[in-house]
DNA sequence: ATATTCGATTGACAAACATCTTTTCAATTG
DNA sequence: CAATTGAAAAGATGTTTGTCAATCGAATAT
């Protein structure tokens, strides 16, 4: 890591020559990127953050039915997100009789924290 | 934090009663939301995590010409995903002469980081 | 000057998204 | 059984996204 570029030494460069060190690139896995990149992408909308910020503060496991006031949304709208949030494995849902409850599946989101850092 | 709801205790609660515990909702800063959201969608996509990774294994500043061929895609469709992370704030760039350099600026993922964690 | 080169912008288009309303499903109650 | 209720699914609609081909602007080279 921290491996620095020469930069910008040439700007009189012969017509084909590399405007720089080339970069090595060791095929850095596009799958890691794009289980990264979906993690990301569900969380990439305010609400959905909110939804994950109260579900983890409250540690346990949320009904649907105290989410739902939360928001300006429709009902149908906050089930939208929850199944996002849960298609991307960062939540998962119980159902006890009638109600759904929510909770946050931490492991889903540890990779991309990981690589953040 | 860590702070557990009673969970479905009542499942023949009357009709116009609460399924569970309200949730204490202070108003948890939708504006903050909005930033971590606004983030998070930049890297909702696996170029765009790929580009910062590499841009983050360098450390330094790396040409657009050496990001190009790093990818199946055209040059404006790459310009066009450092632009989002450039509006982002995640990236920045510089212009030396007719190349272009761009680089991390770590300060942009933060707070998602922090929240993350 | 004129031609070349890097990179950003524009325009176009299909795919995906967020939202709402209406409908369906499963469980509960009477 | 029939009626009710919480939540998910389906359908509809306007918006955003990812991509490319074509163009443009600025800097460089001949």
């Amino acid at each position: 890591m921290a491996v620095d570029l020469e930069l910008a030494p040439k700007l009189k460069r012969p017509k084909g020559d590399a405007c720089c060190e080339p970069v090595a690139y060791p095929e850095i896995d596009r799958v890691r990127a794009q289980r990264l990149a979906a993690v990301a992408k569900a969380l990439g909308d305010p609400v959905r953050v909110q939804l994950v910020d109260v579900l983890r503060k409250h540690a346990g496991k949320v009904c649907v039915c105290e989410l739902v006031p939360l928001f300006d949304l429709s009902q149908p709208t906050v089930s939208h997100h929850l199944k996002k949030l849960r298609e991307a494995g960062i939540v998962g849902s119980e159902r006890r009789g009638l109600w759904a409850y929510y909770y946050v599946q931490p492991d889903a989101m540890e990779e991309l924290t990981a690589w953040l850092s």
